[in-house]
DNA sequence: TTCACTATTGATATGTTATAACATCCGAAG
DNA sequence: CTTCGGATGTTATAACATATCAATAGTGAA
């Protein structure tokens, strides 16, 4: 575990554009296409710093006429997943941007149910006794889920 | 972690029969009442032991004349993980019945994605490191999904 | 018993999330 | 230029989940 990538972000608009520098450097090594609406839906996954429903990128997308049917967004999405930009929170059926975009990494997720805020941070989970666990039942794990919902420090202070 | 209850069931007629006699106790003990579509959906969760969809088991009471809608499903699904009874497998959008229903407990799941059968272990995830990122955050923890896919044993077996 | 109260069920409709299927476009390789 | 594969456009539908309101059945007090 590190780096518990935070609720508050110091500097937004850096991490933003520097995040999507990474995706699109990734991207040309690899030769993979960061299209106007793969590469506007990173960004607003960015911008949002949030949860969000395909419904609602695609919502967001069909405001600057980049698409307005559901596969748009799924599409898009599932791009980003699969590069490794993007990761789907499972307990909400909603995206956000991966904050170490490319890197073989195995996240978890710290999700406010007030804001939909989600930090991000790493879990060597398989490492540990759900590793054991599995090693014992014969299990090979090759995806893991692991998302706490809670409440973050804002809004913990903002319902004291 | 402990107890990783295993793909294999020793004597599967018997865990079902007890983990129901369990439930029925727990719920007079608690003035719940288990219904005949409540005991009728746990006991579909438990001789399936693995993760059924709302609709899958609206189609197996609907052909015992226990209901056909939609809410009938999701109201005794909600009744049993709100009761401890079953968990919901967010990864599927699916349930399971808990191994050691009405106590308290937070819940690991190994999840075959052939045969969708579910193992179920202990975890106290927020006491190690995803914890400690927790506390570092400021995030108070409220509920955890851990849910690892894999290959079961068997599974793993049989794709060599 | 009768009443009021609450939990449960029945029934209809709708909302939300996700994918199938097929046509079309477009840029790079040959 | 042609061919081919990835990306998009478009329509339809599958899969998952809830809102709402009426009817019914247990529960306990008057
Ligand atoms: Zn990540
Ligand atoms: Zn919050
Ligand atoms: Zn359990
Ligand atoms: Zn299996």
């Amino acid at each position: 575990m590190s780096d518990p990538i935070g609720f508050q972000c110091a500097d937004h608009g850096t991490c933003r554009t520097t995040l999507l520098a990474r995706a699109q450097a990734h991207c040309d090594s690899l030769g993979l296409r960061l299209t106007p609406v793969r590469r506007r839906t990173l960004e607003i996954l960015l911008v949002e710093h949030r949860a969000l429903g395909a419904y609602d990128v695609l919502a967001l997308l069909a405001a600057e006429g980049l698409g307005s049917q559901p596969p748009v967004a799924y599409r898009a999405l599932d791009f980003l997943v699969k590069a490794g930009f993007a990761h789907k929170i499972e307990a909400l059926n909603a995206y956000t941007a991966c904050v170490h975009p490319g890197l073989d990494h195995t996240p978890a997720f710290l999700i406010c149910r007030t804001c939909e805020t989600v930090a991000e941070a790493d879990t060597a989970l398989t490492k540990g006794r759900l590793g054991d666990a599995a090693r014992a039942a014969g299990f090979t794990i090759e995806r893991t889920v692991v998302e706490a919902t809670g409440l973050c420090p804002d809004c913990a202070d903002r319902a004291a």
